[in-house]
DNA sequence: CGTCAGTGACTACATGTGTAGTTTCATCGA
DNA sequence: TCGATGAAACTACACATGTAGTCACTGACG
């Protein structure tokens, strides 16, 4: 069971899978272009990362460099899974179907997907 | 904005999306089949849902008759939105390339998404 | 008529989350 | 050498959530 990431400390996971290691410094100044958050916040959110063992941290002088340990891929499968077991039993075309008729599905988005679909059969 | 829905309150609301109005009690019998919840916990869910007026509540004598106010069908599609959005970008392909690189989709799954694809081209 | 069972209302409480402020400690530059 | 700077550590605090206990009321039943 990977652990829980919650939304505000998944925007800073977002910037440690673009580029690691970094400082908090620099995580924040990141994630600080995205949401208007503090600096103490972003740290606070890596501290807690790290109590999870979601980020590892490596000493650097008198500062520290952060890293994901878990790997983003890994980690969308996990959510991905889990959110289609809760809310369609399981089944992804419920799913599909769903974005679908509400319009979500651009006739990009259907090319895509169809392609995709080719490759797996293969 | 839908107002948001807890997991726990899911649970509530997946019953009375099945069969509504109900009473307290009779939510709480269904719930309990799934989830190992004692009847209070399940009416505070319902007081919750009702203070949200995710379901309304209409008098039956001495006690309620809950039913949702909020359509199945739309809530699931903005959490769908909501859940692309915030992790994939907004982009739906990158969602099914996940679950099918994890082996999530079964034949069965791809021959029902692809007569699906191929209704919406029509 | 008094009691009990069922029901909604109110209260509780630990943990998670969003969002920071304050303290302390080390180091770099003058 | 000494103070300013910057970074981590510690503390804070309100609201959400999961999970439930207790209270008060009311109608049914004996």
């Amino acid at each position: 069971m990977t652990e829980r990431i919650s939304d505000a400390e998944h925007a800073v996971m977002e910037v440690l899978w673009k580029r690691a290691p970094l400082t908090a410094t620099e995580v924040a100044d990141q994630v600080v272009q995205e949401k208007d958050w503090s600096l103490q916040t972003v740290k606070t959110l890596l501290s807690r990362l790290a109590a999870k063992a979601v980020v590892g941290t490596e000493r650097d002088g008198r500062r520290f460099l952060y890293s994901p340990l878990v790997e983003r891929d890994a980690y969308l499968t996990g959510v991905s899974r889990n959110f289609v077991d809760r809310l369609f039993g399981g089944k992804v075309m419920p799913l599909v179907a769903h974005l679908a008729e509400a319009d979500e599905l651009s006739a990009e988005d259907i090319r895509e997907i169809e392609e995709l679909l080719r490759e797996l059969k293969k």
